[in-house]
RNA sequence: GGCGGCAUAGCCAAGUGGUAAGGCAGAGGACUGCAAAUCCUUUAUCCCCAGUUCGAAUCUGGGUGCCGCCUCCA
């Protein structure tokens, strides 16, 4: 049993075989950085981030390389607007980037290439692809000439003469035909430009992608990844540039992740129909919006609601509960030699057998939360009904979770120990006292004082249990 | 016009031939000083029609509805 992925360019689920044993080549297409991300922007970042994570847990080295767009029409529309340069709003959203992808739970990247940092690249891209007859010059500009690669349209599974037909681009540009497209532009007065065989200017948006990825990457990529609405042109045009260049093959798997929609409509900046994954983060856990993006599959469409996300973080509440109550068992309550570790293993072994099994489908994370649950059902029915506890399977339920955990990323960080838990445990040791007092006002003060500070106590046969509100 | 996706219980959502995972919400019960959590029980003729098959949510054809790409967009 191994891993199957849906690729895009041939439309079919197929086994995956990397072109290095062990090895992955990841790319995933980063943000621009003009604006905060939104939260159908946060939705590759977050299932992306679980395959790389899958692709490690099932024993790949992964190179995983997500850029941030810094140089585009967007980036100095805005700097202009706010009276600093492109590079100073660059450094400002990416800082923010990360600050929101951390509280995702997203992992950082192996690379984070900048496409203004590779600028020598993408010149001698450029040049190559001039020199093989595959793009012209035109006043300053330079584009690729999609006449000159006969798989143009690959990707999107049209010809160049039906994706004009539906093109609603304007052809008053220097170009040759209209779905040629600008992989070097001429600067105009007051953009940031570059010194180019071709004068002044800055590249298009398209060829910084390519020339990233093959220098931290190589030629031919294992995975290439983004939203679905990347497919074209996008992505069609990164083939397009980097196969005419190389002649060899650029990507292997082209995996793309359906929309986040809000109102059953796409969300999108254009649309102004977005909510920020800054925003979101402060009206919902970070890990309920994560689980709420792996609860379907990544190439469903999602509705983004508030009901969605309330639903989610119940979800979320439930393997919570069952996470601290086995941590509680494991530190607190009675244990002994019952015989049922061995018979506990095992399920959670098989567990752990259908848990790689989904996710080896086309990583159905989907179908991952049922098998969580299930050894969520296990563990709590075990602790229900035992007075005693085997620590062989208490152990087992824990490294099931953790192994699980490492790539779905959804349990809780550690307890972080130091004072404010010490003072915890004082005043329910207090309060304990005063319930063996029949003391109930008292008692229910302690427990209304810590709520209000977000803290849930939990009374249970074996004594009381606490745990911060998500 | 071309290309593509989706339609499963009140809600979210897996499931590509053998009579439907999981989660949320609801109802009843157990436990509890009260809570909370947990456990048990309970809720689906899988959009419609026709066909293939011993057998279809799953395959084929035809509908209906919703969404998207072909322009910057994750």
């Amino acid at each position: 049993m191994s891993l199957v992925l849906y690729n895009d360019l041939t439309r079919t689920k197929e086994p995956f075989v990397p072109l290095r044993e062990g090895h992955v080549g990841f790319y995933s297409c980063g943000p621009t950085v003009y604006d905060y991300f939104h939260i159908g922007n946060a939705r590759p970042f977050i299932v992306f981030d679980v395959l790389r994570r899958y692709l490690e847990f099932s024993g790949y080295r992964v190179t995983f390389v997500q850029n941030f767009t810094d140089i585009e029409d967007k980036m100095i529309a805005r700097a202009n607007r706010e009276g600093i340069t492109v590079r100073q709003l660059a450094d400002r959203f990416i800082a923010e980037y990360y600050k929101d992808a951390d509280a995702l739970g997203v992992k950082r990247a192996t690379h984070n290439p900048l496409a203004t940092e590779h600028m020598d690249e993408i010149i001698e891209l450029v040049s190559t692809l001039i020199k093989k007859g595959h793009a012209y010059e035109s006043e300053g500009d330079v584009y690729f000439d999609v006449k000159s690669f006969s798989k143009y349209g690959a990707l999107s599974k049209q010809t160049i003469d039906e994706l004009q037909a539906g093109a609603r681009i304007d052809v008053t540009e220097n170009k040759r035909h209209p779905l040629d497209f600008a992989l070097w532009k001429a600067a105009k007065e007051g953009e940031p430009h570059w010194t180019s065989p071709w004068g002044e200017g800055r590249p298009g948006w398209h060829i910084e992608c390519s020339a990233m990825a093959m220098k931290y990457l190589g030629e031919t990529l294992d995975i290439h990844s983004g939203g679905t609405d990347l497919t074209f042109p996008h992505h069609e045009n990164e083939i397009a540039q980097t196969e005419a260049a190389t002649g060899k093959p650029f990507v292997k798997y082209w995996i793309h992740n359906g929309y986040l929609l809000i109102d059953k409509e796409k969300m999108s900046k254009s649309l102004g129909n977005f909510l920020t994954a800054r925003a979101a983060l402060e009206q919902f856990p970070a890990r309920a919006i994560r689980f709420f993006m792996l609860s379907a599959h990544y190439r469903s469409p999602i509705n983004f609601s508030e009901d969605s996300l309330h639903q989610a973080r119940a979800a979320m509440d439930r393997l919570d509960n069952c996470w601290s109550d086995l941590r509680y068992a494991i530190d607190s309550r009675k244990k002994g030699e019952t015989g049922e570790g061995k018979e506990l293993s095992a399920r959670f072994a098989d567990l752990e057998k259908k848990f790689r099994a989904v996710m080896d489908d086309d990583f159905n994370t989907a179908g991952a939360m049922g098998v969580i649950f299930d050894g969520v059902k296990i563990i709590n029915t075990y602790l229900k009904e035992n007075e005693i506890l085997d620590m062989e399977a208490l152990r087992s339920a824990e490294n099931f979770f953790v192994k699980i955990d490492s790539v779905m990323g959804l349990l809780p960080a550690e307890a972080d120990g130091g004072d404010e838990e010490q003072e915890i445990e004082k005043l329910i040791a207090e309060r304990n006292e005063a319930r063996k007092n029949r003391d109930f006002g008292r008692s229910d003060e302690i427990r209304d004082d810590l709520a209000a500070r977000g803290i849930i106590l939990e009374d249970t046969p074996d004594g009381t249990k606490w745990k911060k509100k998500a």
